[in-house]
DNA sequence: TTGGGACTAGAGCGATCACTCTACGCCGAG
DNA sequence: CTCGGCGTAGAGTGATCGCTCTAGTCCCAA
């Protein structure tokens, strides 16, 4: 791994854990393992490039996860609930930590700092159409609406999740957002 | 407004803006009108217990508002359609600013503050005991799965609606709450 | 009138913030 | 072997962080 490697992936770990401002550079320099003076010269913008490079790096590596759930013809509700039950399982095995690298940094930066907002809404979209393209595949000829809930069920119940340090919420999210999933097939 | 009541209203609306890590006490004693002295005597704790205490107190806002649209012997299922378009134009005239003041804090805090951490749980197991209230004079008997999802529906809408500078999801997300509702009451 | 607690007021503390600066090691090109 | 630039390396920058400290103001009770 490269040293620019480390440095977004270091950075994804500890926005997960502590968010955009509560992570300070030098923490970022220390996990990853290199010197000050590097990150400069691989992020000449400093911590805000390297948070809007660490964004759409966590928005690519999540966006794999929804082909490797939804894509090959899986059925769209069973992806779904394992979509959702993986997920549980990766919150808890994390001790409830860096569910999703993009949610706690979006809120923090949302009315604060534009090229991160902005990055984080891309981000957003991305996996909205993405997800939409498999719904349609699915069945589903408008599925915006059904992406638009699952999507929000999904990131409420983490909030929830690592709040309560408990898994159940996303395990009663993902059995709503297989309901919500199947229920706007067409019936044959 | 007493001076500690306007400390705690004005940590509020910067919570939900900046989050806790990103609002400096400076900001807080501004926006309150107070010296910096006058802080530390009302909440000889500091930040955190400031933090704490507003957490508090947003969350007894909160649930006054779930009361308004559930009490009074509301239809749960028109009660929660009218709650997530009342929610969105709330966070369209408020420029997109503190939809929800305590998931900000929370998501920031989760792995990293264990008092505020708690506070924020206890916050949201708040609101969804009396949201389950609500859910069973309406007719749910086992409400946990209903009020968790609608939840998990709200929050997840916030931030899509926060980062993306658009409501559009809090209504997709209130439709789909008041389907969630309406299915889990038993038919007569 | 005077004493004392509640509260206001803000200068100043060490620590930490994001960031800059200069120097040096490495390695392929000529 | 020498050169040049890429990347490593970390001490040092002013600014800001949360917080402490002492002094002063206010108002009610004795």
């Amino acid at each position: 791994m490269t040293t620019r490697e480390r440095f977004i992936t270091s950075t994804a770990e500890l926005f997960g854990r502590q968010g955009y401002t509560g992570t300070a550079v030098k923490q970022i320099v220390e996990a990853a393992g290199a010197p000050f003076g590097s990150m400069y010269h691989h992020f000449p913008g400093g911590k805000e490039q390297l948070g809007v490079d660490t964004l759409r790096w966590s928005g690519a590596i999540y966006a794999q996860l929804i082909d490797i759930f939804y894509g090959g013809g899986a059925d769209i509700v069973s992806a779904t609930a394992a979509f959702f039950d993986a997920a549980a399982d990766t919150v808890r095995d994390a001790d409830y930590a860096d569910a999703c690298p993009i949610a706690t940094v979006a809120l923090e930066v949302a009315s604060t700092n534009e090229p991160l907002r902005q990055a984080s809404a891309e981000v957003f979209e991305s996996w909205l159409a993405s997800f939409d393209d498999y719904l349609r595949i699915g069945g589903i000829a408008s599925p915006r609406d059904v992406s638009v809930s699952v999507f929000t069920l999904l990131e409420g119940a983490f909030l929830l999740a690592r709040t309560t340090r408990d898994v159940a919420p996303i395990r009663i999210a993902g059995r709503t957002a297989a309901e919500v999933v199947g229920a706007a097939i067409p019936q044959s």
